[in-house]
DNA sequence: CTGATGCTATGGTCTGACCATACTGTGGTC
DNA sequence: GACCACAGTATGGTCAGACCATAGCATCAG
């Protein structure tokens, strides 16, 4: 006994092993997103397997973002690597949030933690504030509280990729992804959103004076004003 | 033209149709962790289509986490809803590292953004810290680097676990693990981990004493100490 | 050269079968 | 009554083979 206690002895599946081939020949080949892989039927024919354990193991390739499939024929017909762990993240907090095994409170922290840092980041790296601009002008022209969250959403989301880490970007889109009925909850709530405007404003200021300090207290400040029961603890 | 530009419109498979009724039937039914989805049979006959399609969303959903099979017979058999989101989030950032579609220097920023807010929030709970010292000790009686690099990762899931967010001590697990390469890397190329321990302990200290400024500030010195090429900027 | 048409490789779906597993009920034995 | 051996059965896991829709490609007529 070393403490470590026993392993489920869980025989592993046919898919799991295709799986666990596919993963080494994308390490051993060096292979990366645009790169194919062989066709179902021909993958299968390789491993010994049918083709159905083959799609399984795709299909657990594409929930995870990893693959893309296209039907018919030529040069982007296949499974093709991709990167779009977006998606993926976004069903994971989703279906997990459906289930009620992680509460509001706990996505709309880690929002927090991510955004404040993220503003931080985008202050010091000087990005390109367009984008931002642009959802804010959105956000003034909007006509519903889903169109401002759309808008709302996009800065967010600019704000977290500007940061230049793109897993915290995809970390964030998929944060409003899941939290959007939330989002326009609290917009109806709030009814008046000058208030918000000002503190995008201010975010968008920080930035561009690159005061990551600011930056991160224009930021809680603003989530404090859009979640008032739900910050500060 | 809106402006949001077209979607491409792909026909939905047949399992994500049947991945959108089970998701719906969870959240009308309520359905919880520990209940039960109907057989794969069962529901291929309910929903009108083949056991395959019914198997590729089951695929789907074990991937994210969210179910559990099970073969055999009686209560524990079958899909059972669980919520596991580890797993997941190990996979997803093994298979993306793997595709160099994330670099270490992302993975590494994330992972000090999450442990910077999870030991001052960890501080502010005052939670119990047995398993953080019972950690630190197995430290002490490390024979070698994979089994330092194991206590201290015991060490640091706690740490984000005691911070009271699942969501956070879930991805804080998921990103020691797939980082568990650069952790033995790190801990080998520094040789002397008593410099390591000391920064376990300050940490621990804080925590104990309730002081997050002081958690934060130790554990940016500790992974500036671990990571030194990438920490700063 | 151009356009229409059939060919073909691809993923998507279905059917039906068989296997290993693990609980359930039955019946016999002590 | 308690216990144990054994057949029954529902479960997921796997396979083979078929058919479909799609979309690029090759061929051929004009």
């Amino acid at each position: 006994m070393t403490g470590t206690g026993w392993q489920p002895v869980r025989k592993t599946r046919t898919f799991e092993d295709v799986l666990a081939q596919v993963e080494r020949r994308i390490a051993e080949d060096g292979l990366t997103a645009g790169d194919r892989l062989p066709a179902e039927r021909q993958l299968a024919e390789q491993l010994g397997v049918s083709r159905s354990s083959v799609r399984e193991a795709m299909r657990v390739l594409e929930t995870l973002g990893v693959v893309s499939s296209q039907v018919g024929r030529g040069p982007d017909a296949g499974a093709v690597l991709v990167s779009k762990p977006d998606a993926a993240l976004t069903d994971l907090l989703r279906l997990h949030l459906g289930l009620a095994s992680l509460e509001p409170r706990e996505v709309i922290d880690t929002r927090l933690m991510i955004e404040r840092w993220a503003a931080a980041r985008a202050a010091l790296t000087g990005p390109d504030v367009s984008v931002l601009a642009e959802a804010i002008a959105g956000m003034d022209r909007a006509a519903s509280p889903e169109e401002f969250v759309e808008h709302d959403t996009a800065f967010h989301c600019a704000l977290a990729e500007a940061s230049g880490n793109r897993l915290i970007a995809a970390f964030m889109r998929s944060l409003r992804d899941s939290l959007r009925r939330y989002a326009v909850e609290a917009v109806v709530r709030l009814g008046d959103t000058s208030g918000l405007q000002t503190d995008h404003r201010r975010i968008l200021r920080a930035v561009l004076e690159g005061d990551p300090d600011q930056a991160t207290e224009a930021v809680t400040d603003h989530l404090a004003r859009a979640y008032p029961d739900l910050c500060g603890e």
